[in-house]
DNA sequence: CTGAAAGCGCTTACAG
DNA sequence: CTGAAAGCGCTTACAG
């Protein structure tokens, strides 16, 4: 009856706790223990127990979680701040694969997840009142900008952070693949195959993945004595467009690399793009070689040589640890995890 | 000073509009007042003004939306819950797509977006308490099953849902493409092209769009006259292994379809794995048409003929009238979005 | 076995 | 111009 008197047009209305109790004639409280299960509540009638029970079933009661969160302090949420992107700023198979991993890990410890876009530049004061509006127990933050304002602000706020593919100077809790060294199984892998003159597509400098890709490149090179061409160093911006643009800008010049390492796999396919709209061939002509091992890599022709990333075990280990140290306190940390080369179709021995 | 006295390791304090209220000696509704610039604050004097930002700026003040929250009755959160699959809940460039779209959206409105993804069958009623706990504004179910229970209960419980890619007759609001019309332009393009002989692959029959999809294409052959063998009739589950897995099935007869259409791009990609394999040619031997047009649809070799969906569109519409039925109560119903072949090297007329 | 009370942090009429 | 009070819906000691 009274569960109906504040129900207006278009605004669903809960029975609340409050409803139930007085439909049974006790104290919310009460109606709150037996509810809950709670060990205060291991001390009620059975009677008024299956009596709370049953008027919250009719009524349909379901908890308000924020009210619960209120109380609580927390709220079994943990948001993430995806890769800052200009637009589309879930697109990309590298960070959906991210999330997957992250959400994977969320669900078997009854986490969800809010996923953080407002990070429009013009209002970054959304980005923080969502952040540290008390709505979510952690954030996970992907692939920052190096020049990010936000992680030594969300340090200062002691809000539990993890980040992924981040700078390890950058802060304390970061979670990232060893570039150094899988880059130097790329660049092995060419020189194995006998291949001297090598040309690389960067990413965006502004990226962690990208600059630290770009330096090991330029330090394996240094370091096998194999020299390095300028006309054969382009940048891109890590998607399929970019990688073509910048291999169209190599196949400009008259002496041609045998081998391009790209520093994601959607660059290197765009240039394996930009290499057979010139009539050219892969591998036989040049040689591509990725990073990340998207799962697309192992179906374009030629399938990709690439360096695989554990994703969705760097992403659950973030997760997990972060977790970890919003509800016991475990130190985050950081770590390392190593890539490894995937040989496929794209990597040959040069033809001369 | 005072702030300091509830701190405790590993929690963080955010300061309190207490303690910025009680920094300034002035009561927290005038506080309130002043940090929200509502109305009834016009009237505060500008000195209180003054110093009440000024003591939220020292304190590092930021709402608590939680509370905020309790008090508004909204949470300016939507859910999604995406597909159901068994694992690995966010992968698939489709899902990925849509979801990207939503989010497009839902930044210009100012929502933040949460996954939903404690689905697990064991413990259905944590995922109603997530969706019914009030912790978001609404709801956007992607490509339900047809047997899910959530639609009629969410729908019972009065919050506010749309629903992608589900089945207009399962209820109201369904924001989808029209597939009929689409699959008769695949079908059309295929006879067009002069084949008589067509495969199909279709999806898993719990999902809204892989029945449709079939059905139309029976429709749709039998309209056109064109006989159906049940031997090039197979099931996959919408990725790419199933799709090599049928398209092998459909390989090992004597006589072989000249067309196969795929009720989706993934199992498209997995269908032309499979014929390359056994050394046949695409489309010299077989034509293969998919469906969704996801980005690597263009960047497959070869490249592939398929219906595209308006994705973005489609997303972006179902969440805006989400949130139009949200704030101002006007009703989402529901839309269909026209598919369009995009016609690529995957489709040729049959050899002989 | 059960209830009155305080509190989570905020907002909003309503008085002064 | 400013504050006391009630309330959002729930939980949790603490009394009885």
């Amino acid at each position: 009856m009274q569960t109906r008197e504040k129900r207006r047009p278009n605004e669903r209305s809960r029975a609340t706790l409050k409803e139930v109790a007085s439909k049974v004639g006790v104290s919310i409280c009460t109606a709150s223990v037996v509810l809950n299960n709670s060990n205060s509540g291991s001390r009620v009638s059975d009677a008024t127990r299956t009596a709370v029970i049953e008027a919250a079933r009719e009524l349909g009661y379901r908890a308000n979680q924020i009210a619960r969160s209120l109380h609580a302090g927390h709220t079994h949420v943990i948001g993430v701040v995806p890769a800052a992107t200009e637009t589309n700023i879930l697109l990309g198979p590298h960070l959906q694969h991210v999330l997957n991993g992250i959400v994977n890990e969320t669900e078997v410890h009854g986490y969800d997840l809010s996923i953080i876009t407002r990070c429009d530049q013009s209002r970054p004061s959304d980005l923080l009142d969502a952040l540290l509006g008390g709505r979510m127990d952690g954030v996970i933050v992907v692939a920052p900008r190096s020049n990010s304002r936000l992680i030594p602000l969300l340090r200062d706020e002691h809000l539990p952070m993890v980040v992924i593919d981040g700078d390890p100077e950058m802060c304390d809790n970061i979670y990232v693949i060893d570039n150094d060294t899988s880059v130097r199984r790329a660049i092995q892998h060419l020189v194995d195959l006998g291949h001297r003159n090598i040309g690389h597509i960067a990413g965006p400098q502004d990226l962690f993945a990208a600059r630290i890709r770009k330096d090991a490149f330029f330090r394996e090179m240094s370091r096998l004595g194999v020299p390095l061409k300028l006309e054969w160093l382009q940048v891109g911006v890590f998607n399929i467009p970019s990688g073509e643009d910048a291999m169209n800008r190599i196949l400009r010049h008259d002496e041609l690399p045998t081998a391009v390492f790209c520093a994601n796999d959607e660059m290197a396919f765009g240039a394996i793009r930009a290499i057979l709209a010139k009539g050219l061939r892969v591998p036989e002509d040049i040689t591509v070689v990725g990073f990340d091992d998207v799962p697309f890599a192992a179906m374009t022709t030629p399938t990709l040589t690439t360096i695989r990333q554990p994703v969705d075990e760097i992403a659950r280990a973030a997760t997990s640890a972060l977790i970890g140290y919003i509800e016991e306190g475990v130190p985050i940390g950081s770590r390392t995890f190593p890539g490894s080369l995937v040989e496929r179709m794209s990597s040959a021995p040069p033809r001369r």
